[in-house]
DNA sequence: CTCAAACTACCGAACGGTCGGTAGGGAACA
DNA sequence: TGTTCCCTACCGACCGTTCGGTAGTTTGAG
């Protein structure tokens, strides 16, 4: 029994129920452990979602800066970085899901330390569209917004994605990034594009 | 002091702290009662839930369809509900974010009940896609994933809309409505497009 | 023999919810 | 007009339960 066996099970139930809603002896009672004993591997309860999310987004940042490193196009590496962002997303759904959606069931304190590291995330997809404007790839629009509005559509992916639903992680990302750089209008030159991943219109 | 007031001072809190987080002392404060008095209007702790998402949910339903309803081409139709949409979800943020976030904590029977309704809201927006699709004014694409990908990055909003920020909600929809519409590529007969909501391309 | 890891037993506080009771304002009737 | 009656709205006190967390003890491998 590890402190990361701890976390990992804390994380699958702070999910699924929410961090309130999930006791301590929830808990103890995943990694089969009277509530006391968990106590000799974390502190608190706050220790332990401090630790779901510093391992969530320790995740992240590593993933995603390898791929800011690349020497791509734009438009190529927004497709990569949206592809890596949305697998692990989807591949570490409780840990995810507690990152993007449970942080602000920390204590003010802990909280105030957390913000700042998340910022700097979100910071890496500004300089990536940034980037892209600027070498002329993409049109001029307001980095901040799109950033915002690309980083919602995958975080709400946690919301309802099921991995026995219809389409892996990797076809959702493929239709997200044809989405987000063509557009939904269809264009005279743009129609009979090889690469669209999509046939099937109806339902 | 009536029920609505108890209900808008709960999704206010529930808003804020989360369901569990909430006390229903907590909420009998916030409206100058005291707890047991809050049992002479409401049931229970469920039921003010209940009667949260409920309001939230009619309050939508009933923008969407006077919107669905208007004869005008998909684009301009989308454009419109994006607007409606984002609107009402940032000018009732408190019931919004109750709705997006807490349905989770309802009780397993009420949840139930609460999921095919919101499932119903959802369908009006793949049937305006897919309208949009069959009359030629958009690309062919899954008509799911791409309303999924639209309320993703509007429900996402209320995680980090603040009324006091830069942006009104109708500026962050008019930034959306273009973004999912045109897309993020540059191409050769867009640029210098007039209707441009952005020129600001630095941080 | 040591020491980490687990246990049993317990604590004060807070939880959602219920209880009996009361203040006060209309309506009905003498 | 005075009295009785009922009803809405509210209250203080309390219920059983569960919460996060602690104290002290046993277990078992090196």
């Amino acid at each position: 029994m590890t402190r990361d066996d701890i976390l990992t099970a804390a994380a699958q139930m702070f999910s699924q129920k929410g961090f309130h809603a999930t006791s301590m002896q929830d808990i103890a009672q995943a990694v089969h452990l009277q509530k006391a004993s968990l106590y000799h591997h974390v502190a608190s309860k706050q220790e332990i979602l401090v630790g779901v999310l510093d391992w969530a987004l320790d995740l992240l940042i590593e993933r995603m800066e390898s791929v800011m490193n690349q020497p791509l196009p734009a438009d190529a590496k927004l497709r990569q970085a949206i592809q890596v962002y949305l697998t692990t997303l989807l591949e570490h759904r409780d840990l995810a899901a507690v990152l993007l959606l449970e942080h602000r069931s920390l204590k003010p304190d802990l909280h105030a330390r957390h913000i700042p590291r998340r910022d700097r995330y979100e910071q890496l997809w500004r300089d990536l569209i940034l980037e892209g404007i600027q070498s002329g790839d993409f049109r001029k629009c307001d980095p901040a917004m799109a950033a915002k509005a690309l980083l919602g559509v995958m975080n709400w992916c946690i919301t309802w994605y099921r991995s026995d639903g219809p389409l892996s992680p990797q076809e959702i990302a493929a239709q997200f990034a044809d989405l987000f750089l063509e557009g939904l209008v269809a264009h005279a030159e743009a129609v009979n594009r090889p690469e669209s991943h999509e046939p099937n219109t109806s339902a």
